[in-house]
DNA sequence: GCAATTTATTGAACATTGTTTTATTTGTCA
DNA sequence: TGACAAATAAAACAATGTTCAATAAATTGC
């Protein structure tokens, strides 16, 4: 049995948080099982339900770094790179290479799970970040159309990332199935390509769904 | 017990698959169990292991027909509608609507499945459709192009569907957690006139990614 | 019409999960 | 040192997917 104290509950977590990800990175079609997790931290089940409401709890702190992650990456990228245009490509990429690197942390973040616990502090930071992401690019395309209506420019840049965000489910999806599949760089550059054209192309004009 | 013979397979199936359909569209997140589905055909699980080789094949005949359907209704839309941009809009519509209209049907059809069937027929048949559905998309935006290269009209067509699908996973989501969230009709009519202005727009230009 | 056989269907059984509860070990402090 | 508290393990439970032996119904051969 491992020594009481050897841990503290916060060093546990963290214990667990990698086993989860240690189990994903090995076999991305691995199944993430509390026992699982358990023995990859050296502990049993019940030390996991001591310190997580429950896996779904576990798994959502797991989402909640590898967002923060990917959005630490974003920041740096979009940093570095030459005006908003280059920019939004940048960070575009940076998000399929997340997806493309780490298929199994991706599979993990795009898992839809049941609301199991209420409104939560953790799942909401998750949201959060989500939505600073967003904000990330709702910067960039307001570099771009300074003049155009915010709200506008939130609507345009939350179609902008919901829709990488669909190609890397779909690409992801073949990958998963074994199917042929047109590379996710590829049509991710020509979605931002032919999207950007068309946003600095756009004359104030109405977006209103007709009918 | 039911007497026997009192269904043939092929209607048990399709009992199943009844069955299935009836617990979603009565709740969303209500999750598919053997016994459930066994329940409301009025048969055990045994029965249901006779007729399909696992839970997952059942749901992929389930998804298959949903596709089926699906993909019928954009047909006539396509049939129905004016020209090439006017059809885009009104396939996304259809698209849309089938989400937002029944959320536990989208929820079965974009649930990621592992792969327990090897390369399955039904599981081909599906794919079929949804690659159907691509070249729907893509006709229509060989209409609005004739003379671009049918390559590059393909992932055009590819980046511009599968954006309308992380719309509506993107907006899904949002509403299983009871989060904010942007209209989806809203997000994706503004991402197909802005993507069809840009795609109007572009002459022919490189679409290869740098570097 | 009745026994034998086949077969559809069930119900019990099994393994694996998430989760809870009980038991045990270990550290701490009076 | 011994009682208490906390950490950990181990066992127990319920719900799942899945399999399998038992059973009841239909069919067949006579």
């Amino acid at each position: 049995m491992a020594r009481r104290n050897d841990h503290s509950r916060k060093q546990i977590r963290e214990l667990a948080i990698q086993a989860v990800l240690d189990v994903v990175d090995s076999d991305e079609d691995a199944t993430i099982t509390a026992r699982s997790v358990a023995k990859g931290m050296g502990y049993t089940v019940g030390t996991l339900y001591l310190v997580f409401r429950n896996l779904d709890d576990l798994l959502l702190q797991v989402n909640s770094k590898l967002l923060q992650h990917l959005y630490g990456d974003m920041n740096v990228v979009a940093q570095n790179s030459e005006g908003p245009r280059d920019t939004i490509f940048e960070l575009a990429k940076c998000y399929v290479s997340f997806a493309e690197d780490h298929p199994g942390r991706w599979q993990l973040l795009s898992h839809r799970r049941d609301n199991t616990l209420g409104h939560d502090a953790v799942e909401n930071e998750a949201d959060n970040i989500v939505e600073d992401i967003f904000v990330l690019v709702q910067t960039e395309l307001t570099r771009l159309a300074p003049t155009r209506d915010s709200k506008e420019i939130a609507i345009a840049a939350r179609a902008l990332w919901s829709a990488i965000h669909g190609i890397c489910i779909v690409t992801a999806s073949s990958h998963l199935r074994r199917r042929a599949h047109y590379d996710a760089r590829l049509l991710v550059h020509t979605l931002v390509h032919t999207y950007l054209s068309g946003f600095m192309f756009d004359k104030i004009e109405s977006l209103a769904p007709r009918s």
